[in-house]
DNA sequence: GCAAAAGTGTTACAATTACACCCATGT
DNA sequence: ACATGGGTGTAATTGTAACACTTTTGC
């Protein structure tokens, strides 16, 4: 058999920092579409797995590492790429906002945050994954807590009520919010407080892994 | 840069009839694994969309056209494929039970149906590319109406509660079951009965796509 | 003492569940 | 007339949604 296409993957990473999300873009160092915005990735090397791929490309464009991470989509248009035959597997990638500060503040000129609100335009089809991206995350975070990835280990309350604020595109009742999560019993209220300057200080919560995958294994689902 | 990778897709097409779940089988012809069983699939040529190379790969291998189609994963560990890196696109496909009937009905040895309680052992990581698709089935049937594409354009209801029944693998009440579907108002029930032999012969009802895809739009879910 | 954010309960309403008998046909 | 599968309503329970005031801190 005689085939000519190319793998790559590509990796939409989002973060999260008061009030509003994040993406990681590239600029381009090569042809085609020098110079234009891209989502990181490459090419698949012959020996490494599609995670260990997209891994690598982060880690070359862009310095991160990444917290979360899974397959969002495999995009195989034969016309993506005006070069050659590029076959694509997307990925969905997720860090918190330690990570996320670490980077902000290196004023790389290649890589570069962009709130998804004030995207620039994309080079191949990268306006369309990214758009698959952000619908996988505001459905995504209703019925998994893949929320927490974006959130540091402790937080206070209401920064994940601002975060499915944001995602959601809605305001949401605190009390009702606070009492559905806590009824999951998946957080661990930490003896810790935190102030923001003015107002009451918060208290401090964690997320149990643990006791997710438990009550995941008993049938029991997320939702909001 | 120099890549070794062969893209190939994979199909794992489920038919429904008289309360069982059944998926597409073929017998490999050539190594490896020659004469296992194996899900249909092959590489995708140059020039197509990894959607067409689906189709014609079904059409070559099985005979059958799809009623519905939806990409599932990309499997890419490097040791799938004990010869050489390939890595597949697999697919979800759906078919209507008139079809699956043509297709049982010809003994042919190199494509057939197997219930999804009594699948034989598969070749590569096909095992675990058909756990993924059922239970890709199983979950998406709660929240899409992809269980009207394993019936017949016209349906009795209680074929529909048994598909559910068959795939959730639990009794549901049918009362309440036919409340909740008819509440959604995407099935017009027909002025045409079916019999069954003995009993009270059944109303026919059909899937109405164009109210369904309203109702998506204005952000009302299907949900079971 | 006032501005700013955190924390907290109750009631009305909607949705879900549980449950059993009659109906239409074939034999 | 009986066996077989189809069709239907109501009440109890549970879950969801709406709603406003008090608490703790910084300035």
């Amino acid at each position: 058999m005689q085939q000519s296409i190319k793998l790559s993957v590509d990796a939409v990473v989002f973060g999260y920092e008061s009030g509003t999300i994040s993406v990681l873009l590239i600029k381009r160092k090569y042809e085609p579409f020098i110079g234009e915005w891209a989502i990181p990735g490459g090419f698949v090397l012959d020996h490494e797995s599609l995670e260990q791929a997209v891994e690598r490309e982060l880690k070359e464009e862009t310095g991160i590492e990444i917290d979360y991470l899974e397959q969002l989509y495999t995009f195989g248009n034969p016309k993506r790429d005006p070069r050659s035959r590029v076959v694509s597997v997307a990925y969905f990638g997720l860090i918190k906002p330690s990570t996320f500060k670490i980077l902000a503040s290196t004023d790389a000129e290649e890589a570069q945050w962009f709130k998804i609100n004030e995207l620039p335009s994309l080079s191949f089809d990268h306006d369309h994954i990214l758009e698959s991206a952000i619908s996988r995350l505001r459905s995504k975070i209703t019925y998994e807590p893949i929320g927490f990835e974006l959130l540091d280990n402790k937080f206070p309350f209401s920064d994940l009520e601002k975060l499915y604020t944001t995602l959601l595109g809605r305001p949401i009742d605190r009390r009702n919010f606070r009492k559905k999560i806590l009824s999951l019993n998946v957080l661990d209220e930490l003896d810790e407080k935190i102030s923001k300057g003015s107002g009451r200080p918060a208290n401090l919560f964690k997320f149990n892994h643990k006791r997710y995958f438990a009550l995941k294994k008993k049938g029991i689902i997320f939702e909001i």
